[in-house]
Parts: C-alpha cells; structure tokens; sequence
DNA sequence: ACCTGAACACCGTTCAAGT
DNA sequence: ACCTGAACACCGTTCAAGT
C-alpha cells in the first residue's frame, strides 16, 4: 500500500505537469487542478477525489480551500470567465462589440468539456464575472438600452443564452449529435404524424455538418435583435 | 434486516401513493416513481437505487427497462413534456400561440424541481418532443419562416431558451436567489470598478421580487422578435 | 492552522445465480 | 425472460486524531 503511494509521489516531483512540486495546498492550485482534469477528463473525470489525487493528498484536505464541491464548481466558472476577451474601443460599434464579447465568453466555455453544463448549473459572482457583467452593461448603454429594468433584462438573456448554447454543445459532445437520434425517430414514426419535421428532414442532415462558428455567432446575434427589439418597444 | 424490508413491504401496500400494490415492474412505472421522486425530492433525491426501493427491489432489476440512467432522464424529460399544451386555432394569431406553447413547456419544466436543469443536459426524440417539435415548426411556418434552415435554428434556439430558462430558476431555488450574492459581492466592490453595474444595484433589488411569469414571457418575446428579425434579413 | 486516515452514507453498473 | 443479492469501483462530506 505505501509503496504505492509513494511510487506516485516520485513520480510527481518529476513529471506532472509543470506545478512546482509541492507548494502546499491552495485554493488556487486546487481550481488549477480541477480545470486541468475538466479540461482532459471532461465532467465525468472530474470529482475532489480525484483533484486531492492530483495533489497527492485525501479529499479532506481540499475542505480548508473551499466549502465544498458547488463552490469549488463556482470558482472554476469564473476563472474560466477570466479569459474572456473584453474588446476595447477598436473592436468596432456596440453591437460588433457585444456579438465578440458574447461569442468569446461561449468559446470559453466550450473550451474545457463539461464547462458548458457547469455555467448554467453554476451561478459565480467573482470578480472575472462582474468584469463581464460591467462590460455588457456598457455595451448595452451604447446601443441605447438605457432603463434599468431592461438593461438587467438583456444581460440576463444573453449570459444565459450563450451558457446554453454551450450546455448544448457539450451535451453532443459526450453523447454523439442528438439529431441523429432525431432523424431516426422521424423515420420510424408515420410521415403523416409529424409532416412539418419530415420536410425538415433533409435540412436536417445538413445541418449536422455545419453547426459550427457560424451558428454560434447567428443565435446570438438573433438575441440581440430581440433586446433590441424589446427597447425599441418599451 | 429481512423484518425491516417486511415492513416496509406491508407498509407499502397500505400506504404508497395511490400506484397498484405490485403490477411487477414496467418501464411507465420506472418513470412514474422517478418523476414522484424528483418532484418531492429534487435532482439530489432521485437515484435508480431510490426509484428501485420506492419499487419494492433493488436496482439491478430496473436494467431490464432502463439502459441506464440517462435513459432514465430522457425518458422523463419526454414525459413532463407530454404535459405541454399545445394550443389550436382558437389560440389567437401564430405569435400567441407560439408564446403560449412555449411559456407552457417552461412551466412544465418548472412544476418539478429540477426538471430544469434535466432539460438543458438531456436529449429527448421521444413521441412527445417530436409532437412538440411539430407544433413549433408548424407556427413558425404560419409566421412567415419559410426556410428548412432557418426553421431549424429557430427551432433550436426557441426550445433551448426556454430550456435555460428554466434551468437558471431551478439553481436559484435549491441555492437561493444568487442575486443577493452578486449584490453583495458589488457592494465589495470599489464603486469605481463597476460603475455601470454600480448604477444597476436597486434594480436590482426589485428585479429580485418581481422576477415571475411577466419575466418569462418577456424573455421568450425578446427572442421570438430576434427570430423574426434575423428572417426578415435573410 | 493545517493536514490526514478512516468512516459514513451514499452512488451507477455488472454479474453470477436463481426462478 | 425476469428478478435478485452481492460485489465493484466509485462518490461528497465529516470527524477525531495528529502535527
């Protein structure tokens, strides 16, 4: 048993990762750690077993640095929103600016598997999220949504929205794309039950391929009509 | 221990809801005790080895129905949205309908806890997500959306809005409103940091009680307009 | 204050054995 | 074919004991 264990930690100081070798525990190199096996494992392969593993020491350890597994979710949330791109004053108008900052903050998600389902399961409120938060309010402010109310409104819709697109994303990730299963319930229920969707059929197929940027950027940049739409008529 | 499981046995056939005594097992009654669970208990009290003991078994025995768990989770997302009402021609204009239908799948989604967040993880092409597919496409035909393409994303974004939806308001309730905490974190904050969030904070407070079934159909309009929008464009 | 092993109360899934 | 107990390989979290 302790051979084991201290094969392991051999093993470490020489080859895993490039952590230095035991700096103590910290809230910090926990998250690290975490996003490391998100990043390589996807959800499943992540759990604060497997981080104090990583760390070479027991999932009690990890209790000093954070509360427990939802906060430690909430902190990997917003260091993952802290390399969101936040454009300056030459990313072009509001508009081109938010369509950027909100297709960036998805990309960023979509970076780590399983970080999509984690961002609408998870809420942060650290300081990488306020940042965003403040710079979608600006945005919007420019683009003349000025009400309060509304202001909150949009940025509500469209945080969301980009965390689901993500969310969705990730979920074909790990379970193959769904329309496939869709295509093959249509053709085995009768063509006169669902006459609509058959004759989506073929778009359909289409569409596996090309879901990529594009379609990001397309979603969000129908929201934003929307929020526009939505002040105009206020 | 065998005198335990006995009374529970006998209790169970006084007692347990209102399902047949032991009509042996069945996919539907996999279902059905699975979604009792989930609405009495949320996500944190449903497991295959609850719905098994609800079930007078153990849960080696639900494999026989259920290929595993996210089966399981599909199988219920299809059933809670069979739940959806579909409105007919006496439903007002398409727009009306279209909001009505899609206000009706949230609130399915929301009438059990945790159904939310099952939504935006899980893929059903089930009878009942086909049905409801079918009615979306139909509507947005009537509105004037023409191409299977743009039929499609806006299928996809409709559904998974209200989805996100949601599922946003189901982590809000097993962790209270996180709005509290963003508040709080603003308050932390130098003013200066976030000034335009800064300025937002007493909407915010409001924002908090009033965030009901106005919300909702705010939020779907906003998209409904952007879907219409983007059609218009293309 | 920080770290730890062991324990507690759970999971989903598999499998050999029964009926 | 259906059901089952037991086992396997995990979980998050707590706690008394160590340093």
């Amino acid at each position: 048993v302790s051979e084991k264990k201290a094969a392991k930690r051999t093993q470490k100081g020489v080859s895993r990762r490039e952590r230095p070798s035991k700096p103590g525990l910290s809230r910090e190199g926990i998250v690290d750690t975490a996003l490391d096996l998100l990043a390589s494992g996807g959800m499943s392969g992540l759990s604060l077993r497997k981080v104090a593993a990583e760390l070479d020491t027991g999932a009690a350890s990890l209790y000093v640095y954070v509360a427990n597994l939802r906060e430690l979710y909430a902190l990997m949330l917003d260091r993952a929103v802290g390399e969101v791109a936040i454009p300056d004053e030459t990313g072009g108008d509001w508009r081109e600016r938010l369509s950027f900052l909100l297709v960036s903050y998805t990309r960023c998600l979509l970076s780590r598997s399983g970080m999509g389902r984690l961002a609408v399961t998870t809420m942060s409120s650290g300081t990488n999220m306020l940042r965003l938060a403040e710079a979608i309010a600006a945005l919007l402010q420019q683009g003349g949504v000025v009400s309060p109310r509304m202001t909150l409104a949009a940025m509500d819709t469209l945080l969301l929205h980009a965390s689901a697109i993500a969310a969705e994303q990730d979920a074909w990730r790990d379970w193959g794309n769904p329309l496939g299963a869709m295509e093959q319930a249509l053709k085995d229920s009768s063509p006169e039950q669902f006459p609509h969707l058959q004759k989506l059929g073929e778009a359909l197929a289409k569409e596996s391929e090309e879901r990529g940027a594009d379609r990001l950027r397309e979603s969000l940049e129908m929201l934003i009509d929307g929020v526009l739409q939505a002040n105009v008529r206020a």
